[in-house]
DNA sequence: TCCAGGGGCGCG
DNA sequence: AAAGCGCGCCCCTGGA
C-alpha cells in the first residue's frame, strides 16, 4: 500500500491511502484521508509504521523534502516511493514508451530540481562558484546552504495522487512490469538510504586528517602562502629549469613555456606524459602535483567546510548519472582519496564493515547476457583468473584488460588484443556489448536489465552525421560523423553493463538497509543522533562498495547480513541464473584497513 | 568583475 | 590522443 503525503495550501499535511494497483485499500477502515499538522506528521508516520502489517510505501514528490525532517525526529521508514525519480525513469525507459506519462508533453514534474538533503527547497541562484583562490583568502569548497528540517516550501508540484496514478498506469501497462517495479523500488529506497547517510554522516577523525596533512605538506600555512614541502617543490622546479622566482608552479601556461625554454619537450603537463621525459624537472614536478591536488582537494579548507562534529556529510544524487550511478555533490565525496582513508574511523565500540562487490561490471554482463561459460568462470570467487581457466586468454592482467576493453569500448593495445579470444570463448557476453555498440552508432538507444533508457544522442551528434552526407561533404565531416558515432556506440555499450551494476547496487544496499534494521539494538552503544545512534547503519556507498558503521559486537552479523543482501540482489535481477557476486568483507577500524 | 572552458586528477 | 566508460572539483586563463 502507499500512503501518499500531500501538501495542502493552509499548511497542513493530507495522507491518503492507495492500493498498490492504484484502487482504494480494501482493508477500510481507518482509512480515508487523513489531515495532520507538519509538526504531528513524525509521531503519525511512526504510528502508522508501526501499526501496519506490511510496512506502506510512503510516496512523496521528493524524498529529501520530507525524510531529513522525519529523521531528524527519530522516524525512519522501511518503504518509499518517490516520485521524481519514478517519473525520470518511466519519461525515458523504452518499456513503458506507450504511456500516457511517457507520451505526454513536458510539464512541472519534468522541471523539478532535486531537493538537497536537509529539505531546503533547491535556489539555484544561491550556489555560486569558488570566489576565493587558493594563495590568497585559502580554499573554501562551498557546502550547501539549507539544512534543519525547514517546512515544505509553497512551490507545490501537480497533485502527488495524480502522478502516482500515471505512473501505476504506466507501470501496469508496460511490457516489463515486474522489472520497472523493481527498478522504481530499488530507485526509492535508494533514496532512502541516502537520505539516511546523510543524516548519519561518516565519522571523519579531524585529528587523524591534520596529521597526514602535516606529515606530507608540512604544518598548515598561514593564509596566503603554500605549506613548506609544497614550496620547496616550487624552488626545486624552478631551479631545474633555470627559471626566475616569479615562475609560478601552478600556472600551466608559465609552466609549459619555462619548460620549453628549458628543451625539457613535453606536450602538457599530464602525469603520464612527464613520466615517459628523462629531466630533473620531472621528479619535483610530480611530487609538486601530487601534493597540490591533497593540498587544494582535501586539505584543511576541506576538512574545515566538510566535516563537523566528527561527520562529512555529502549530499547523495541518486540517480545522478545518466546510467543509475548516483552522483554527489559537494566535498568529492565519491573521490576520496587513498591517503586521506585513514581519517574514516569507527566511533569508540564501534567498527567499520567495509564491503564491496568483486569484479561487479562482468559478473552483471555474464547475467545479463545470460552467458553461462562467463558466469561459471566467475563461480570460484576471482571472474578473471577463472577466465584464465577456461583457456581463453593466458594471464589474468589480459583478462582483465580484455573485459575492461570490451566493456568499455577499447580497440588497442593488449585489450584490442584479446578481444578476439574472448569473443570466441564467451559470445553472449561480447555479443550484448558489441551489440549495444552498434545500436548506439546509428544513433538507438540501449536498456538496462530492469529498463533504464539511454538518451538518445543530441543535437550536435545529429549535425555531425548529416553533415557527412552528400557530395560536398568536407573529408573532415565523414571523420567527425564516423567518430561520433563510435563515440556513442562506446557510451551505450557501457551504459548497459554500469547501468544494470547499478541496479544490482541499489537492490544490494536496499536489503542492507532493511537487514540492518532487522538487527538489535546495542544496549550501551551511542553514536550519532536518532534513529541510529544504537543500531548498525550505512554511512558511505560508493559504486559497488559500501561501508556500514555498527556496534563491535555486531560485526560478524553485519558482515553476514551484507554477504546475504548481495546473493538476494543477484536472485532479485537474474533470478536462478547461476552468476555469483562475491564480496570481499572486512571488520576494521579504519577505512584504510579495509582490502 | 564575472564566468565558461581548458587542463588535470581523484574515485568507481 | 594514454586506451576505452561514468562522474566532481580544483586551479588558472582569457574574453565579455
Amino acid at each position: 500500500m502507499h500512503v501518499v503525503l500531500a501538501r495542502e495550501p493552509a499548511g497542513t499535511v493530507r495522507l491518503v491511502r492507495v492500493a498498490d494497483d492504484g484502487g482504494t485499500p480494501d482493508d477500510a477502515g481507518a482509512s480515508g484521508p487523513q489531515v495532520v499538522a507538519p509538526d504531528d506528521l513524525p509521531a503519525v508516520v511512526q504510528d502508522v509504521e508501526a501499526s501496519s502489517a506490511a510496512p506502506p510505501r510512503w510516496t512523496w514528490e521528493d524524498t529529501n523534502r520530507w525524510y531529513p525532517a522525519l529523521l531528524t525526529a527519530g522516524v525512519r521508514v522501511e518503504r518509499g516511493h518517490d516520485l521524481r525519480l519514478a517519473r525520470r525513469i518511466l519519461r525515458s525507459s523504452v518499456l513503458a514508451a506507450g504511456s500516457a506519462l511517457a507520451t505526454g508533453a513536458p510539464d512541472d514534474w519534468d522541471a523539478m530540481t532535486p531537493t538537497p538533503p536537509g529539505g531546503a527547497p533547491a535556489t539555484s541562484a544561491l550556489r555560486r562558484p569558488q570566489e576565493e583562490s587558493l594563495f590568497d583568502l585559502g580554499t573554501a569548497p562551498r557546502p550547501r546552504a539549507g539544512g534543519g528540517a525547514a517546512a515544505p516550501s509553497s512551490d507545490a508540484p501537480p497533485d502527488p495522487l495524480v502522478e502516482l496514478g500515471a505512473q501505476t498506469a504506466a507501470v501496469a501497462g508496460s511490457t516489463g512490469p515486474g522489472r520497472l517495479r523493481l527498478l522504481l523500488a530499488a530507485e526509492s529506497a535508494g533514496a532512502l538510504a541516502a537520505a539516511e547517510m546523510h543524516h548519519a554522516g561518516l565519522p571523519w577523525r579531524t585529528d587523524v586528517h591534520d596529521a597526514i596533512l602535516t606529515e606530507v605538506l608540512g604544518p598548515r600555512p598561514v593564509e596566503g602562502r603554500r605549506p613548506e614541502k609544497l614550496e620547496a617543490l616550487a624552488v626545486r622546479i624552478r631551479a631545474a629549469l633555470d627559471a626566475p622566482a616569479t615562475l609560478n608552479p601552478d600556472s600551466h601556461p608559465d609552466l609549459l613555456r619555462a619548460m620549453e625554454y628549458a628543451g625539457v619537450g613535453a606536450r602538457s603537463l599530464r602525469k603520464w606524459e612527464l613520466e615517459k621525459i628523462d629531466h630533473p624537472v620531472v621528479a619535483p614536478l610530480l611530487e609538486y602535483k601530487n601534493l597540490y591536488r591533497l593540498y587544494t582537494a582535501n586539505g584543511w579548507s576541506w576538512l574545515e567546510h566538510w566535516v563537523r562534529d566528527g561527520r562529512f556529510r555529502t549530499d547523495y544524487v541518486v540517480g545522478g548519472v545518466v546510467t543509475g550511478r548516483w552522483s554527489s555533490s559537494g566535498g568529492g565525496a565519491l573521490q576520496l582519496p587513498r591517503s586521506v582513508r585513514r581519517s574514516v574511523q569507527a566511533d569508540p565500540g564501534w567498527v567499520l564493515v567495509v564491503a564491496d562487490a568483486a569484479q561487479l561490471e562482468p559478473r552483471v554482463l555474464a547475467g545479463l547476457a545470460a552467458d553461462e561459460t562467463m558466469a561459471a568462470a566467475g563461480a570460484g570467487g576471482d571472474l578473471y583468473a577463472g577466465i584464465v581457466a577456461t583457456g581463453a586468454v593466458p594471464t589474468r592482467e589480459l583478462a582483465k584488460v580484455g573485459m575492461l576493453g570490451a566493456m568499455y569500448g577499447g580497440t588497442t593495445g593488449a585489450s584490442g588484443q584479446v578481444l578476439p579470444r574472448l569473443s570466441r570463448a564467451f559470445p553472449r557476453a561480447m555479443g550484448l556489448v558489441e551489440d549495444a555498440a552498434r545500436t548506439g552508432e546509428r544513433g538507438g538507444v540501449v536498456s538496462t536489465w530492469l529498463g533504464r533508457t539511454s538518451p538518445p544522442p543530441g543535437q550536435a551528434w545529429d549535425a555531425a552525421q548529416s553533415g557527412a552526407l552528400g557530395d560536398g561533404a568536407a573529408p573532415d565531416a565523414a571523420t567527425l560523423a564516423r567518430s561520433s558515432a563510435r563515440s556513442w556506440g562506446r557510451f551505450t555499450r557501457n551504459f548497459v553493463v554500469q547501468g544494470t551494476a547499478a541496479e544490482w547496487a541499489l537492490c544490494w544496499i536496499a536489503s542492507i538497509r532493511r537487514r540492518l534494521w532487522d538487527l538489535p539494538a546495542a544496549a550501551d552503544a551511542n553514536s550519532g543522533p536518532a534513529p541510529f545512534a544504537d543500531r548498525a547503519h550505512l554511512v558511505f556507498f560508493l559504486h559497488d562498495e559500501v561501508v556500514v558503521h555498527a556496534p563491535a559486537a555486531l560485526a560478524e552479523e553485519v558482515a553476514h547480513q551484507v554477504r546475504e543482501a548481495a546473493v538476494e540482489a543477484g536472485r532479485l535481477l537474474f533470478g536462478d541464473f547461476p552468476v555469483s557476486f562475491p564480496l570481499t568483507v572486512a571488520a576494521v577500524d579504519s577505512y584504510a584497513d579495509a582490502k
